[in-house]
DNA sequence: TAGATTGTTAATCGATTAACAATC
DNA sequence: TAGATTGTTAATCGATTAACAATC
């Protein structure tokens, strides 16, 4: 059960593999060998092969893998089966859609609470759940014990409500903020999205052609 | 101009250089050598100036990097003073959030077009443009010849847009589909955005322990 | 000048690819 | 069994770090 020093590398690679079973599971495929799943995520088999056996023996020689028993290996090692409860810091625009727009439920999550400090926000309901007041947010963590938080925030209060969030147990943090956080965190885990960044390296590939 | 064979892993740090030195632009900083940059980042000094030589001496030995100068030579690098015509395909929740939550102006894109295939949508303005149908969408590319576009659609017709985009001069883009665009197009760039991806990690991440 | 810090080469480390024996 | 394909080791490639001479 304890994988331990998966290098980052195959870790980032794993969501996109999920993805990929996941689909081939909806099309009523069975089996698949490294070397056509290779094929259509544009890898090289060998790496697939070397990505999976960091966990175990997944396939069979042969035959290939299990499409619906890797899936689920996978699920597994990402801890999809686990659910971590979530919420959402800040309810503009993004966090609104960011609510909306994903499905937590298969990707190892529990949404149950919405947050914002803009008095004018507070009880609107959004995908089924109230906004709640940002005073509140000791109370709701204390009885309800979320793990794992989105910050839709802007860059000024990022880091002051980050560390109020580790102290009310907050372990893991999508941050949407324009702010690069986690840097001083030992214990918690984070992910920046940063669309931004994405733009820019956009526009410098295409500036220097693919 | 030609800066060429830069490796991925060098152009994807670019953009947050990029901010960590406006920030110290903004904060009235002029000098800052590897080492201070370095801690600030979280990187080592050697990689910083590993990473800003592959462009060319920005620095001064003795001295370090003058901010307003490194910052421009970045923006240079990446493009961001010659603005690409963009266009936001799929006028949903997410594509309106792009729409007003990001600034392009200063990443290195002009937004000059909003599309979406609704009926009613049509014609309602979201951040001072008007809603186009997809329809008019050959008409606008022959007239404005934009050469970036976001995607905010469907999974489903993903593919099929961005054949149409690709045909009608669209060079870069950045996709937020749940599916893996530009495996196939050569001489286009691409970049996913899949915050599905993200959360899976945020989840491997928690139950791995940092 | 003396001190500081870059630019750059060499050494290390990690990740990917190739190859093939093991085995279903 | 024979053919196919994995699991796994070894070889290559790329990226990061360390070290230091060049130089401002």
């Amino acid at each position: 059960m304890a994988y331990r020093s998966i290098s980052p590398s195959v870790i980032r690679r794993l969501p996109r593999y999920y993805r990929f079973l996941e689909d081939l599971k909806a099309q009523g495929i069975t089996r698949i060998s490294s070397a056509e799943l290779s094929k259509k995520m544009g890898l090289t088999a060998s790496q697939i092969r070397q990505d999976l056996n960091c966990f175990g023996g997944f396939g069979q020689q042969g035959y290939g893998y299990n499409v619906q028993l890797l899936t689920g290996e996978i699920a597994k090692i990402l801890g999809l089966d686990k659910p971590q409860k979530l919420i959402i810091i800040g309810m503009g625009n993004l966090g609104r859609t960011i609510a909306t727009h994903i499905r937590f439920d298969n990707k190892g999550y529990e949404l149950i609470g919405l947050f914002d400090q803009k008095e004018s926000l507070i009880g609107q309901v959004v995908h089924n759940l109230p906004i709640r007041s940002m005073s509140s947010i000791d109370e709701f963590c204390k009885e309800n014990s979320p793990t794992a938080a989105v910050l839709c925030i802007p860059k000024e209060s990022a880091e002051a409500i980050s560390y109020k969030l580790v102290k009310l147990g907050i372990k893991g943090f999508l941050n949407f903020s324009h702010y690069d956080l986690g840097l001083a965190y030992p214990g918690i885990s984070v992910e920046n999205v940063h669309f931004g960044d994405k733009l820019m390296v956009l526009s410098y590939k295409m500036h220097n052609d693919k």
